[in-house]
DNA sequence: ATAAAGCTATCTACCACTAGATAGGTTAAA
DNA sequence: TTTAACCTATCTAGTGGTAGATAGCTTTAT
């Protein structure tokens, strides 16, 4: 119980996201995961049988870690302003000073030739994103939920296309000036 | 001269284009290449010696195409709120009616493992774009240089960001939403 | 005008390598 | 003694890339 028992899956999950990360799906093999985790390939076969398993268990895994650490924004004790910071900052941290991309902007250039699970998943991640979203924009903004949600698209092309512009130029600080009017008008 | 003497290695650069957009650079092989062409994969190799030429020239002929297409901004005579509709619109046809991301957003994503010269070309687009856009609204909004490169940024983030929500939730009118405010504050 | 030489675009046949995946054996813990 | 976790060894199918040949133009030299 207090002895991680799943330790070699999730270093094969911690691998395959890094990789995933770096190149997308089709960067990532069982030989490199085989390699960084030091065991051989076809041990990877026998906790994921296939890369379909393997992706979808890291975008599951990434989706769950990044649902629990979503505060629920009807929460009268919490700052709205504050969680909308958090969340643009959380993402900050990936993009910006790990110089990649999010797991999910990866996998949705590589949508076309994800396993059908895979794409599935990444539809589902994106919802969950919106509807926190539009939650917190009611509230933030006092807006009735359709503009709400138009004020969320708005603001998570920002922050998708912010990573494309920083990622594409190489100009880490492009992502505050692409993010400057959020900021703005709902930080502090 | 009036034939057209080049036509293999444009059909290369198609079959090629077509494939990077649809699955990104790992997505692109001279076999299948060579197949939607009708020669052999040896043959596409003594037009592009290598993957990366290949890569190369259709970066090279897409930012020419894109370039030649750009109206002068400071043409007096062109109304500059129709060309920023004409730019929407342009990206607008070829991620919503094609159904996949831009040539650029997926080898941005792709950028890790690109050889120097594509990612290179990369960045030089990019950097074309900004160039071109900040012109334009410095003339649109009456804006000092760095204010309408800000302005550009946030622009470019959103639409870039827009083509990453519909191709991830395939919902194809995010787009207009998330290009609402632009639409609303700059086009008629 | 003709023969020699070279060029262009393609072919067949291969190379070395990597991919994901599988069958069947070994080890070690419960 | 059973089972989980790993191994070795192998397979098939693909990858980018190369060598060498060939058919048909085009140029050049006599």
């Amino acid at each position: 119980m207090t002895v991680e028992k799943n330790d070699t899956k999730n270093k094969i999950q911690d691998a395959a996201e890094r990789l995933i990360i770096q190149g997308g799906y089709g960067a990532f093999s069982f030989r490199d995961i085989a390699e960084e985790v030091g065991i051989k390939s076809a041990s990877v076969h026998y906790h994921y049988p296939t890369k379909g398993d393997l992706a979808s268990a890291v975008m599951t895994r990434y989706i769950n870690e990044f649902s629990a650490q979503l505060p629920n924004p009807n929460d009268e004790s919490l700052d709205p302003n504050a969680m909308l910071e958090g969340f643009i900052n959380g993402f900050k941290a990936k993009i910006v000073d790990h110089q990649n991309m999010s797991l999910c902007t990866m996998l949705t250039a590589d949508k076309h030739i994800l396993p059908d699970e895979v794409s599935a998943a990444l539809t589902a991640f994106y919802n969950v994103k919106i509807e926190w979203l539009t939650l917190l924009f009611m509230r933030l903004a006092s807006l009735q939920e359709e503009q709400a949600k138009t004020q969320t698209i708005q603001f998570l092309a920002t922050l998708h296309g912010a990573s494309v512009l920083v990622q594409a130029t190489g100009n880490a600080d492009f992502f505050e000036r692409a993010l400057s009017y959020w900021r703005m008008v709902y930080v502090k």
